[in-house]
DNA sequence: CAAAACAAATCAGTATTCCTAAAATTTTAC
DNA sequence: GTAAAATTTTAGGAATACTGATTTGTTTTG
């Protein structure tokens, strides 16, 4: 009934955003980690957007969120629309710098598996530019504005992924290490170096092998698997590794393997592709180089 | 090649709705209309995109703008995906508050003939919250946060529009004004009131009189229509009505028509209905209300 | 049962983004 | 050659977005 309250806008762009990366992920915490910003961030925006539909879109419990039916009810016309303009920002990167890549993957991928590749993809294709961030978690690609993520990953491949490298675990260390090294008992008296990314590996690896010593924290932790792999060249101790990352040192023999066993972990690298980067023409060259497997 | 510049981020929202907005209007300052700006700050959003893209989107030339080839490719991408975002976004707003209704409409039409029916609909609907938003131009519905928009349109009606009323213009008086006036020519030495919106009435109203006086603005124009009417009302002369706007004065004889011509201007006073508001229950007592036609 | 851990909310301060206003630029129209 | 139309360019200011620290209420854990 009141009679011109001056244009009353929209919600902002970014409330929705969050609203939307929240509902999806059914956390705020997720969402902020999502866009790169705090979570109180993401409480600011939803709470503004509830206050300009009036209504409550999460239930707030202890242990997270929860939508309200409303949410619910909302989040798939959301998604569907931040989906689409997701990719039509990737359709624009690609087609106004096709010859411009944009690799996210681990620091410990883009450094010790990498830069190899890329060395050969320049040889073949130097016509391509390729940037490359380093990331902890895999990125959306339908989102985020990278071409191609690189990281492990086990189940089911996307039809946008292939693998490139099956992943196994084994231990690695310098020949003089190893000359002392006869039965995996031995390692009892060694230093195990860890990677705080893949604490657990230690564990894996032991669990295949019979009659293994006990299970032990023994060692450093280094949260950079190059820094652990660097000290394990030093001599500072055993490290666990991943096949993929210890390759070069392995030719190099800087690094030995004390012991056959290498224990696969039913995961694989695997290189995703954005949907938008399909029809580029440096696509094949760039799987070719990867060696792909499939995809 | 270069390794971790930090999280490469997408561009900023609101120069994706800017340059969407831009492209498909084909003009900065349509694009600035649209989403209530000024030119400046759509210059700079596009100019910001075309830097984050490192490409040229738009070709400037002297009289506006126009697509480059890329920008073409990409405008129906990005209006597919913002058409979708406003779309949720129109749902969250009908489905948190569905006894909500905002219409859009002019200041004059606001005044002049909603006025009258939202107190029926008051009567009818007692639950059904209505807020009248006046404003000089229709919205885009999928865009902007209304239900209804009440416009005059000529031309073909949408599947979500109504035709309300036929818009005919004829001259409009005190009855004292009106006792002096036996031909049309009389009206050479009556003070004639304009309205600048509708600046060109006068002319087209005496177009189709044979024997018209030359035209010639003589008296005073209003920028609202209202005053013009109140003037008239006290007597300040002659104004040239559309007909939906008079009809509680004519009925309380407060204004008489002098002559019987009435022309009509082929098109209507036309209410859209927003499509996210169609399944709202209150739409049909809306529609009987205004004593829609069609649609 | 207390302590630690979680997930989100709150709030003040700050950084960034966004926008405006006014003048400048450029080319077309009369 | 002056005016008009459309965009650009600034600088500065307003609005928005974000952070960091703290708080709350709960759950898990020791």
């Amino acid at each position: 009934m009141s009679v011109s309250p001056p244009r009353p806008k929209g919600p902002h762009l970014n409330a929705l955003r969050a609203f939307e990366s929240a509902a999806r992920l059914k956390s705020f915490a997720a969402a902020a980690h999502e866009l790169s910003v705090t979570p109180g961030a993401i409480t600011q925006h939803i709470k503004a957007l509830e206050a300009w539909a009036e209504s409550d879109l999460f239930v707030r419990r202890t242990r997270g969120v929860e939508l309200t039916p409303l949410g619910e009810e909302l989040l798939p016309e959301f998604t569907a629309a931040f989906d689409m303009l997701g990719s039509a920002v990737q359709s624009l990167r690609t087609k106004s710098t096709p010859n411009k890549i944009t690799i996210a993957t681990l620091p410990s991928i883009a450094q010790l598996w990498l830069s190899e590749k890329l060395g050969e993809l320049r040889r073949i294709a130097p016509d391509i530019t390729v940037s490359v961030v380093a990331v902890e978690t895999p990125p959306n690609l339908a989102r985020e504005p990278y071409d191609v993520s690189i990281f492990f990953k086990n189940g089911q491949l996307e039809r946008t992924e292939a693998a490139l490298f099956q992943d196994r675990i084994f231990p690695v260390c310098t020949p003089e290490i190893a000359a002392r090294l006869r039965t995996v008992s031995d390692l009892e008296s060694e230093t195990l170096i860890h990677d705080s990314t893949w604490a657990g590996d230690w564990g894996l690896w032991l669990d295949h092998i019979p009659d293994s010593p006990r299970k032990g924290k023994r060692g450093p932790t280094h949260s950079l698997f190059s820094v652990a792999l660097e000290e394990a060249c030093n001599g500072a101790g055993v490290l666990m590794a991943h096949e993929a990352l210890v390759l070069a040192k392995l030719r190099s023999g800087a690094l030995v393997c004390p012991f056959p066993e290498k224990v696969p972990l039913g995961r694989n690298l695997v290189m995703g592709v954005s949907s938008r980067f399909q029809g580029n023409p440096a696509r094949k060259k760039l799987l070719d180089v990867m060696g792909a497997r499939a995809g």
